[in-house]
RNA sequence: GCCCUCGUGGUGAAAUGGUAGACACAAAGGACUUAAAAUCCUUGCCCGUAUGGGAGUGACAGUUCGAGUCUGUCCGAGGGCACCA
């Protein structure tokens, strides 16, 4: 019998994929099929997340292929962004050097991992042959008008004389610096991604292989809430304060207006040392969503009134509040302190009267503990609303809003535009330039690509395109006058918004993309990642494509993800040494007593498993797991433990036994290989073919469905099928075939391996023609099954028989059987209940 | 605060309203071996030698011949949004 050494078979076949390119394309071109898995950000190594996403994308990918459709399944690299820069400034070298040797790594890993992936499809984002397409689709925005260049507030950095993003800002300072971070207002880059708020919120209809979580999450970020506007005439003089609400029901309950200390009508008081000091108040609390949401309500009271549209005579105050927010709505609110809980910790504080509108029992009680009152009842102290329900008074009054001409219905969205602008070196410049009248234009697009400058100081303080002594220098093409050029890079979510149209033609020069390509791949069938994306990524993705489709009119497609599967993370034990410091897993020892430190032999606390991280240090490394187990024993561990879409937890000891497995699928195929001739019985072997037949029905059924690690379960069973039935009576031409459609079934799963039995089997070495075994749905209907037989709904015995069994039949057979003969005996059956090929249940007296 | 998801053995988990715990990990016992490793077999809560019986899917109700699955209330864990007017 051949012994088998797995990191052989893994070169072997990786080698012989490779040289091949994994161009196993059918001929059939009809049967398009993309696979797409998030690209990684090349950050040093591959994790175990990488090969959780990798490995289920390359079971879908390879499962296609062998079912004849023609498969995209490239790779690239998300290779632009912060860490590249961070990392540079430590080690003094190049972000591009740092970046392109983590490429390298982690592209040879992942061939470790022996994927299904074109390689030759291969983009980064940082090149510019990518950059310069991204360059010239936001000219073509720019020129649709879906790029905006706008003022507004940022987390400003002193120290690195930066912007920040949101998350790293900790506790109101910079995460690098330490520095107190400031609030800023500073011309910023927008997409206008809020243009299109309402199309990605309806179409999300459409997207029914899209998991409903993702969905619900995108529905409440874009947050729509319909109400009205209302204008509130000032009694001083002519303006009016334009109000957005949704609840214009509660009108009579209004007692004061709020405004954002942003609005246009605090530019009177901008001047006054009491409204500076306000303001001064204000910028103090975080920048944080969490800070501002639990940040004390404050007040600048003005020395304005408004007129109550509907109560003549009514004057109400207008206040300047650090809870009005200028980019919601109109950025500035009634007040109804009695129905709202931000309004009535307001009027409290600022003693305001508090006017009930809506009944309620409990009004009292709650007004005592500062509640609000914000259920259902019926309309009170409204004048022409008393009686209605909340809906009834919400419809009445927007009509006599209407009808007086001062207000109108309004549909509002929490989407706030996509800023892009980041004060970065290691992005994608923006292509726009700045001339001497204050104008802003971008550049001719023959000028494309806007090159990154290699000549940096990295360590300068500040934005280093902008500290450059020559680089933003420019002319302006058509008129060739001086011109600046714009020294922030784009976000690097702007990269990964449309790779994927990229790798429809990636070497294309011309174009971001061909459109007969486009035509064909897109969209992309099936979008593997992970759940952490679940909103910007695909929120981004989702606008870029309607933004092209905006721009370029033979663009049909607006959404470019048809199918999406988020998987969940790899998680893993945490260690603790006695001093309370982070153990990683290989710094542990297992002894009799206990898990001990390698290091100083001390014990070991065992934490809760948690998704791995650098910090908790509980990271396995994956190519160290593949050189001791093979990939094909990684690749199984990390698909056969879990659902996809939960999260593992990883264990040496779960991938030590796939890698047993690995090796008895083997020797099962030795057997087979070695096995004699035997005489056949028809029983035997019809029973085999039957319950084979079986598995390959379920086992379909299942990687369609995802559920993968079930599909695994059952290619458990399968192998002991075959096990059992090497020494019975069965044509050694039957087993033959039924294992080489076993290994066909084991191939999306455990390439390597699969494919060496199948070279074995068929006496060469093989991949193009391998198709998928095709399930007899004749042998199906022959299969046998078990009825279950219940006396008042417990179960009591069950048998075997013939699908289809008659009812009558069934019920003679159920009465055969000892235990229940024992549990009717002098007991009358009521009523007997019978589900084909499933149940028999005799309903008896007592 | 609002919204969503999930609670099944020692563990990861299966189960179109129809045999709860498939499959795997760990454990215990056994076989082989001088021994170990490897491999294989058995066991898994309670009563019983056993055929069998009882309890059992976070808790309590309900619908049903039958509920892990459907409905309601509660408890617990995780996630999303959060001065969004």
């Amino acid at each position: 019998m051949d012994k088998i050494n797995i990191s052989d078979i893994d070169k072997k076949w990786q080698s012989f994929w490779s040289k091949k390119k994994n161009k196993f394309k059918k001929t059939d071109k009809k049967k398009k099929f993309y696979c797409l898995e998030m690209f990684p950000y090349p950050s040093g190594k591959i994790h175990m997340g990488h090969v959780r996403n990798y490995a289920i994308g390359d079971v879908i990918a390879r499962y296609k292929m062998i079912n004849g459709f023609n498969v995209l399944h490239p790779m690239g690299w998300d290779a632009f962004g912060l860490p590249a820069e961070n990392a540079a400034k430590e080690n003094n070298l190049n972000p591009k050097d740092w970046t392109k040797k983590n490429i390298s790594t982690m592209k040879y890993q992942l061939q470790l991992l022996g994927l299904s992936i074109d390689w030759d499809l291969e983009i980064s984002t940082c090149d510019e042959e990518y950059y310069k397409h991204q360059q010239e689709l936001f000219i073509d925005f720019y020129n649709k008008g879906l790029v905006v260049r706008k003022e507004t507030y940022v987390n400003w950095d002193p120290a690195e004389k930066t912007v920040l993003a949101n998350e790293q800002v900790i506790d109101g300072r910079g995460w690098r610096s330490n520095a107190l971070v400031e609030r800023k207002k500073l011309h910023q880059w927008f997409f206008n991604i809020s243009k299109f708020s309402n199309e990605l919120l309806e179409d999300l209809n459409t997207l029914k292989e899209w998991p409903e979580r993702v969905k619900l999450m995108q529905k409440n970020w874009i947050g729509k809430s319909v109400g009205c506007e209302i204008d509130f005439k000032i009694s001083e003089n002519d303006n009016s304060v334009r109000v957005f609400t949704t609840r214009p029901d509660t009108i009579f309950g209004a007692t004061f207006l709020a405004i954002s200390a942003d609005h246009p009508l605090c530019e009177s008081y901008i001047k006054q040392a009491k409204f500076i000091e306000f303001k001064k108040k204000c910028s103090r609390v975080g920048t944080t969503e969490e800070a501002i949401a639990n940040a004390e309500k404050i007040g600048f009271k003005t020395d304005l009134e408004a007129e109550h549209p509907f109560i003549i005579g009514k004057k109400i105050p207008i206040y300047v509040s650090n809870f009005i927010l200028m980019d919601y709505g109109t950025g500035a609110i009634f007040g109804c302190p009695a129905h709202d809980q931000r309004d009535f910790d307001f009027a409290t504080k600022y003693k305001i009267e508090i006017i009930q509108v809506v009944k309620s029992k409990d009004f009292e009680k709650l007004k005592t503990e500062k509640k609000a009152f914000t259920g259902d009842g019926s309309i009170i102290n409204s004048d022409f609303l008393n009686g209605l329900t909340i809906t009834e008074a919400k419809e009445k009054i927007v009509k006599e809003i209407e009808k007086k001409k001062i207000g109108k219905k309004k549909v509002t969205f929490r989407l706030k535009d996509w800023g892009v602008s980041r004060q970065r070196y290691w992005g994608c410049p923006i292509p726009m330039i700045y001339l001497k009248d204050g104008s802003v234009v971008p550049v001719d697009k023959t000028e494309l690509p806007i090159r990154l400058p290699d000549d940096i100081d990295i360590n300068s303080k500040g934005n280093p395109l902008d500290n450059h002594p020559t680089w933003k220098k420019t002319k302006h093409k058509k008129t060739g006058e001086d011109a600046i050029r714009e020294t922030d890079t784009l976000d690097t979510f702007v990269d990964s918004s449309w790779y994927f149209l990229r790798f429809c033609s990636p070497k294309l020069k011309s174009k971001p993309f061909d459109d007969e390509a486009f035509k064909y791949w897109m969209p992309v069938d099936q979008y593997i990642g992970g759940i952490e994306h679940a909103i910007l990524h695909l929120l981004y993705s989702r606008f870029f494509m309607r933004a092209i489709k905006f721009c370029k009119k033979d663009i049909k497609i607006k959404e470019p993800f048809r199918g999406l599967f988020t998987q969940g993370m790899v998680c893993h034990e945490t260690y603790k040494d006695e001093k309370g410091k982070w153990l990683s897993p290989d710094q542990i020892e297992n002894t009799k007593l206990g898990k001990k430190s390698k290091i100083d032999g001390s014990k070991v606390k065992v934490g809760p498993s948690e998704a791995m991280s650098k910090s908790k240090k509980n990271i396995v490394d994956p190519e160290s797991m593949i050189k001791i187990f093979g990939a094909d024993a990684v690749r199984w561990f990390i698909l056969s433990d879990s659902p996809p879409e939960r999260d593992v937890q990883w264990s040496t000891a779960g991938v030590s036994a796939s890698h047993k497995f690995i090796l008895r699928i083997w020797n099962i195929n030795q057997k087979i290989l070695d096995r004699k001739q035997t005489e056949i019985s028809s029983d035997d072997e019809k029973k085999f073919e039957l319950k084979f037949n079986e598995y390959i029905f379920k086992i379909t059924d299942l990687i369609e469905n995802f559920q993968l690690n079930v599909a695994i379960a059952k290619i458990y069973e399968v192998a002991s099928l075959m096990e059992s039935n090497i020494d019975k009576k069965i044509g050694n031409k039957n087993l033959l075939v039924s294992q080489i459609k076993f290994m066909k079934m084991l191939l999306p799963f455990a390439p390597h391996l699969s494919c060496e039995c199948l070279s074995k089997l068929e006496g060469k070495n093989f991949f193009e023609e391998i198709q998928w075994p095709k399930i007899d749905k004749t042998l199906l209907e022959k299969q046998e099954v078990t009825l279950v037989v219940q006396i008042n709904g417990k179960k009591r015995g069950l048998f075997v028989a013939k699908k289809d069994l008659s009812e009558k039949d069934a019920l003679s057979e159920a009465k055969k059987i000892e235990n229940i003969k024992k549990n009717l005996k002098d007991k009358k059956i009521l009523k007997n209940i019978f589900v084909k090929n499933k149940i028999i249940n005799f309903i008896v007296t007592g």
